[in-house]
DNA sequence: TCAGTGGCACTACATCCGTAGTAACATGCC
DNA sequence: GGCATGTTACTACGGATGTAGTGCCACTGA
């Protein structure tokens, strides 16, 4: 049942992230997950049926990282933050780069098909759940603004390092630096 | 001459920037710049040429866009420097939108074809001739690296107000977060 | 055992796309 | 005027792509 599908998309995932929007049809799906052709078409019968599966099996996915990013969370730790979110950008810009790309891909087909916004907005909300409580107990004022501009942040260090890749890439310190911008300074950073 | 590859190039921007990557192909450009078929894929003969024509291209409408916010801008002024880059911002979702778009487009392609990198980094080059100087000037005590963080910044912003628009977006108020964390605080804003 | 049901492999087809080739055309030079 | 050169308009074609259709097979329940 839903074996097969799972299958399919994860090669989705990956024909996505590493070969682009374009190269993404039916055919390259059955190939990279090494299915006879028209397995892909047959489960989803059109693109944008095959899109929709990939944006919500990439959330599938995603959630599961924050999860067991939370997990490695100490409470209220400004640094604990800086250094765990920094080490999650680090792998999210190496060995986790497919992922990343693929949402990005599919962040930038949004913007042009507003269909797929209700699907961003779904999985946004779902992050911001997790994460705007984690900002509220560093001690922001305003936790769900602040959680938003740091995944702003966190976004465009991603996209950045992915199209223009640089030796002494150090998330840390932007996130840092935000925090400290949005934190009272009761605590002095560093 | 170049006239009418400026015209097929400025179409294809368009194209990428409403129907996306995957509609960019030489008919749509044709369509698009009102010439008749076969014009985008005489003046480019291969759909690379064509992507590498509009990134070109690209790069001159925006270096336009950053002098003459260059001519705006007092040197200095950090309150100055967040008015007019939030304005830069608000105006680059709104009416701009399709430029910040195609060149997002282009930021995903590059991540998965690494050739269009030297070019992204001969643009980014040029913009850090423009930026690191202004932001020396605010005060920053690593202008390069904090040049970088806004820039990231800036971008995530952009691709998060894009994908997933917001009716209050602020982006003022993190662009002056992150500000307010990087320089020294011999100036604390608001 | 056997009809029924649903998923799966495989195929067919119309369409679209990238690319290259050719002919008409303008423009500048002798 | 006549020729050369480079640009533009148009067409052709091989190949890939999206989509739907068809028959096969395993499994279910009586």
């Amino acid at each position: 049942m839903t074996d097969r599908r799972q299958l399919l998309l994860d090669a989705a995932i990956r024909v996505l992230g590493t070969r682009g929007l374009r190269q993404l049809t039916h055919r390259a799906v059955d190939a990279e997950a090494g299915l006879p052709e028209g397995s892909a078409s047959n489960q989803f019968r059109t693109r944008d049926a095959l899109v929709a599966g990939v944006f919500g099996r990439l959330v599938e996915v995603e959630t599961a990282a924050w999860d067991q990013l939370a997990g490695e969370l100490p409470p209220g730790d400004p640094d604990a933050f800086v250094t765990v979110l920094g080490g999650l950008i680090r792998h999210l810009t190496t060995e986790g780069r497919v992922v990343v790309q693929a949402r990005h891909a599919l962040f930038v087909e949004a913007a042009v098909h507003p269909e797929l916004r209700q699907e961003i907005g779904a999985g946004r909300d779902r992050l911001a759940r997790w994460g705007v409580p984690v900002v509220a107990a560093l001690g922001s004022a305003d936790p769900g603004a602040h959680f938003r501009m740091l995944l702003a942040l966190v976004d465009g260090l991603l996209g950045n390092q992915l199209a223009y890749p640089e030796e002494d890439f150090a998330p840390e310190a932007a996130i840092s630096a935000l925090l400290r911008g949005l934190l009272p300074a009761d605590r002095p950073g560093r």
